[in-house]
DNA sequence: TTGTACGCGTTATCAC
DNA sequence: GTGATAACGCGTACAA
């Protein structure tokens, strides 16, 4: 049986209030009884039941964490990140992984709740947004991380999709590639959705014409990765570069390539995005685009923290940038066309122009 | 505020007492009346506090896990496979990542204590396992998963690492190679050390003297695998088969092939461990084994629970299977070598003979 | 500076 | 069948 602050209090032959003012550093204390507490504490090894202070402070300092799929590579790093940050904040993290079952998300909602967290930090599809909306009438301290609701308007930190799908396929126009394919998880998800629309802007803004066969749409495994590439391969001519929407699609679709007998970046050039650890595994490494996950993660829990001091929802919206990290799998197209290139960049305002495909 | 079991009594016109039974199944309460509480509950969106039940009950419902790397893909896996068994028996799963801190890692198991987990699994290397021993003392309930402590005798389970490192060297053997290279990431892991003795088993059944020169050593890493498999590519000759302790290195090694012109299989052969996401994804796809995390996950929560009924430690260790994955990285060397391999395979109970590298 | 007494939300005991 | 009431371990007015 674990020792409690009463016995304590009786090893110390004093008062259980006086124990409680030493375990929680307030003042009016005589250096003398805390002295004698503290050896009381140490000689019975107790530790402060937490469970119990939590009903009377109405406060658990723990915080609840539900991913979708926590082997998809990207959620362990913003796991990390969230018990960091949770740490630094005195907070714990309860954790569910519901493989993506709406029905699993609103049971882990249900028992985070009757578990009396403080908050919550998840990564829902639109398909259970209504959650989140029931849970933000009840004022209860949640934020939506990295996917963005168009529905809902919880508290959300996510990422800059549109702009990062731009400069991802701007990474590859400014490379010199004018046929640049996009294979993406398309409309069903908000990221590929985003990404897509991101693609569409840097070829507009590039002036080339949006040609819907460079688009393949798939889901974000390897095995889809590789099939979506095969189609691509399979046009006349094929693109010179693909921008694909996720690292484990661009796996995929390195196998296609070397199915082919093809080569990369020499015969098309890669850019994936998520930067997770395959993209440096993979053979050339896969130039990709870091999102941060670990600094999302923590952002979040500052976000968390803010919702549940606010004690409204503040439906706040964070945006984070990503960044392009070059590796080997993206190659400069030949001068004549790296020069149109250059002049397209050193003329951001310039009129679109029909440059067309090959 | 939240609905206590207070106001449904108030609210229904009844006891708290009738209420906690109806919250419980328990006999004794007239249909009618179970109707009229049943909807105030309904009414008020009640929802029992577990913490208060659990300050009562002496049981919180919740297990700790702690992984020392979230990061690596092993471990979502078995956190998969723990949450899901986890719920199975009505627990939640509180989450640390402590990064290989062994100072976070004692935090976390005093932070976990003081929060009334029922019990704790956790992934502890070799330096903190005075920790479990402290546990033990105390009769609380853990189980070390994934990985074995040679000094500690907590229940434990873990994968059969040496059988399973002679599997995965024998497996290439029987694919007629004889001068077989190790990179391990040597006696400093549990998992490493045992694995190399598994593959000194093999050779030894097949009767090939062991070369000190054929192991090298170095850490989990990918980064660590290019630099061991360069050092091995250097020696003259150079293995034609190499079995490789992780995959991640595995990885890293691919990539020493490729820097030097050759090719995997028809140069040599790599059979790696743990059959992780990228396995599948490495051109040509790793032959590997596979050890079943998510299971080993499930079994762990079997064997927490079952210690956790048993109110004392008792010191079980389960062992688990682990299996080759066959893929594209292993080929079988000409018939000449295949012949004297079969002939091996045959004679199991034989003396061994020196075949001798090369 | 220290101690008493109550309440947090629940379950268990025992009386009705 | 049902209802008071005492725990569970802690924090905190308020009194001393």
């Amino acid at each position: 049986m674990a020792a409690t602050i009463r016995d304590i209090a009786e090893f110390a032959r004093i008062s259980v209030t006086t124990v409680s003012r030493v375990l929680n550093d307030k003042p009016d204390v005589k250096p003398e009884t805390r002295e004698r507490v503290l050896a009381a504490i140490e000689e019975l090894g107790y530790s402060p039941n937490s469970v119990a202070r939590g009903l009377v402070l109405k406060r658990s300092n723990v915080i609840g964490f539900i991913v979708p799929d926590i082997t998809n590579p990207s959620f362990p790093e913003l796991a990390r990140g969230i018990v960091i940050r949770a740490k630094h904040y005195g907070y714990r993290v309860m954790f569910f992984d519901t493989n993506h079952d709406s029905n699993v998300e609103k049971e882990a909602i249900r028992l985070l709740r009757s578990r009396q967290v403080d908050g919550i930090i998840l990564s829902f599809n639109e398909a259970n947004q209504e959650e989140l909306e029931k849970l933000k009438l009840e004022r209860f301290p949640v934020v939506q991380i990295y996917r963005k609701s168009p529905v809902s308007s919880v508290t959300t930190v996510a990422l800059d999709n549109v702009k990062s799908g731009q400069s991802g396929t701007a990474y590859l126009l400014e490379h010199g590639h004018r046929r640049i394919a996009h294979i993406t998880t398309g409309e069903e998800t908000q990221s590929g959705k985003e990404r897509l629309e991101g693609y569409r802007k840097a070829l507009d803004e590039f002036g080339i014409s949006y040609q819907p066969n460079l688009v393949v749409v798939g889901a974000n495994t390897p095995e889809s990765g590789l099939d979506c590439m095969r189609r691509l391969l399979e046009l006349n001519p094929p693109p010179t570069a693909v921008f694909v929407s996720h690292d484990r699609m661009a796996a995929g679709a390195y196998e296609a390539v070397y199915e082919k007998g093809l080569t990369i970046p020499g015969d098309v050039s890669i850019i994936g995005h998520d930067n997770i650890e395959i993209s440096q595994l993979l053979h050339p490494k896969l130039t990709t685009i870091d999102t941060f996950k670990c600094k999302l993660g923590q952002l979040g829990v500052d976000l968390l923290i803010e919702e549940i001091a606010a004690d409204f929802p503040m439906n706040r919206e964070v945006v984070c940038e990503t960044k392009v990290v070059e590796r080997d799998s993206v190659r400069s197209l030949p001068a004549d066309t790296a020069d149109v290139n250059l002049q397209a960049e050193s003329e951001k305002g310039r009129e679109p122009v029909e440059i067309g495909p090959g």
